[in-house]
DNA sequence: TGCGTACGTTCCGTATTCCGGAACGGCATC
DNA sequence: GATGCCGTTCCGGAATACGGAACGTACGCA
C-alpha cells in the first residue's frame, strides 16, 4: 500500500512502541530521538500522548519511559475466543500452498478428533469429515498431541492401551511409541508414515495457547506419492502455520 | 497534562485499538467511525496505517479488522524481566499511602524470604532486612503463598511439619492451617493477626505471573495499634498494588 | 428482478496539526 | 567553574490530516 495512504504520526508512534523489548525496558527522549531519527520535541510529544493512553508509563524517578498496562489489555483482547478463530485463514493458505488436505485435531483420550478441515482440490484425497475420530498413536496429529502431554497423563493413557495395528507400519509397542514421541518433541513436528493407512502420509505440528500448553495439532495429509517429493516444504509450511496460530493464541515466541 | 501537548491522530489510533475486545473481535470501517465519532475516510486511513504496522490485520473474506500479532509482541516486551521491576514504584506509593512497612516475599519451602522492602517512616516499625526469612505458616505473605500452592506440593510441606508457636495466636494445627488457607483463597488476601509477633499485624495479597501462577506476595505490616483502625483501607491498597504488579507481569485481569 | 440501504474506497479542498530547531534550566561529570 | 547531555517549552512554517462528497459493490427485501 502507498505510504501516502498512511498517517506518519501514527507510524511514528508504532515505531516508537516497538523500540521497547526485553533488552530495552526503559528508554528516554534523546535515545528514542536518535533511534527514530526524529526531533526531541517530536518524540516528547509522542511519549506524552502514549502515556496519556496508558500504552506507556514514565518512571517517576529515572524519568525514563516503559510499556504500560494498556499493552496487556490489548494483548488480552487480541487472543481469539476459540481455536476456529485462531486458525482463521491459515488453513486455506496452507492448503493453497501445498495442494493437500489441511486439518486441525484435538486429543480425546486415546483418540484425536478433527475439529477443522480444508480439503485438497485433488480428486484423490483423504475423505474425513469434521467430528471424525481416529487413533492417536497412528496419526501425525495424535503423536503431536501425545508428545506434549504431561508425563503422568501419558503414563495413564499408555497403561493397558492395546494399540491396534492399522497397517504393518503402525507403532504398537508402548516403548517404541515413547521413543517416537521423544523424537517428535525434539524436532517440533510429527509424521505419519503409512501408519494409519498404507499410502497416506501426514505432517503435524502443535498449536499452543498463551501459557504454552498444547491445545491442538495442525497437519497436512495426502497420498504418499504426492507428499513424499515435497515433504520438506510441507513440513516447513505446517510448522509455520502452527506457530502463527500459537502466536495468535498469545503464546510467546 | 494539556490536550494541546498530545497528538490527536495518535490518540485516535489508540482509541481505535481499544475498541477491540473479547466481545468485539472484528470491527469494520463504518462501525468504528460511529464509535469514535470520526469520518469514514479518517478511520480508513487509521486502519490502513495500523495494518501496515501489524497492530491490526484484515480478514480477507469479511473485510473486517482485528488486532494483529504485533500486539502480542508488545505485550511480551511489556513483561518485566524480574519481580523487582514489576513492583517498581508500587511499594513507595503504598508505603506513602499507608505509612507502614511494605514488603514482597517469595516462598522457599516452609519459609518466606523477603526480597523487596520499603520501611515505614515511623520510629516504631518492624525491622527486617531484605534476605531475611520467616516461617511461612505464621506470616501474611507466607499464608498468601501457601494458599496458592498446588495441592500435592502443600501436602508435601505439611507432611511432618512441626509448626513452631511463635505467639499464643500462631496456627500450629495443620487442619486449621488448611482451613485458614481456604479462607485466604476465598477472599483474595491473607492476614497475620499477632501470629508471628504479638503486637504486629499484616495484610498480604498474591502477585501472579502471566500464566496466573503465584510467584510472590506483597504485604503491609505494622504495629497493631496503628494498623487496626485502618485495616480496610490497607487491605484495599494491598490488593490493588498486588493486582497492578500482576498485570505488569502480564497476568490477565 | 429491481430498488433501497449500508458498506468500503477514493478524491480533493481546507485548515489544522505536526514537526523540529532554538533556547533554556537542571544535573552530572571533570 | 566549565562542559556536556538531558528533557522541556515555544514558535514559525509547511505538510499532513480531516471529512464530506461521490462512487461502486453487495446484500436484503418486496
Amino acid at each position: 500500500m502507498s505510504e501516502r495512504q498512511t498517517l506518519s504520526s501514527v507510524r511514528n508512534a508504532a515505531r516508537l512502541l516497538k523500540q521497547f523489548g526485553p533488552h530495552d525496558r526503559e528508554l528516554g527522549v534523546s535515545e528514542l530521538a536518535r533511534r527514530l531519527g526524529l526531533g526531541k520535541s517530536t518524540v516528547h510529544r509522542l511519549l506524552t500522548t502514549l502515556v496519556a493512553e496508558h500504552l506507556l508509563e514514565r518512571d517517576p524517578y529515572s524519568g525514563q519511559y516503559r510499556l504500560g498496562l494498556a499493552v496487556h489489555d490489548l494483548a488480552a483482547a487480541a487472543v481469539p475466543n476459540d481455536l476456529h478463530e485462531a486458525v482463521s485463514g491459515l488453513l486455506e493458505t496452507l492448503r493453497n500452498r501445498t495442494g493437500e488436505t489441511v486439518q486441525v485435531a484435538v486429543l480425546d483420550g486415546r483418540e484425536v478428533v478433527y475439529v477443522e478441515r480444508i480439503d485438497s482440490p485433488h480428486t484423490l484425497r483423504l475423505f474425513l469429515e469434521v467430528g471424525r475420530r481416529n487413533w492417536a498413536h497412528s496419526t501425525g496429529t495424535g503423536k503431536a498431541l501425545l508428545a506434549h502431554l504431561p508425563e503422568d497423563q501419558l503414563a495413564e493413557l499408555l497403561d493397558g492401551w492395546e494399540m491396534p495395528a492399522l497397517t504393518p507400519y503402525t507403532i504398537t509397542d508402548p516403548a517404541k511409541l515413547i521413543e517416537e514421541l521423544r523424537q517428535v518433541r525434539r524436532r517440533g513436528y510429527a509424521q505419519n508414515l503409512h501408519e494409519s493407512e498404507v499410502g497416506v502420509l501426514s505432517v503435524s505440528a502443535p498449536i499452543r495457547d498463551r501459557t504454552g500448553r498444547v491445545v491442538a495439532a495442525l497437519s497436512v495429509a495426502g497420498p504418499a506419492q504426492r507428499m513424499q517429493p515435497v515433504m520438506n516444504q510441507i513440513t516447513y509450511g505446517v510448522i509455520e502455520a502452527a506457530a502463527l496460530a500459537s502466536r495468535r493464541m498469545g503464546c510467546p515466541r
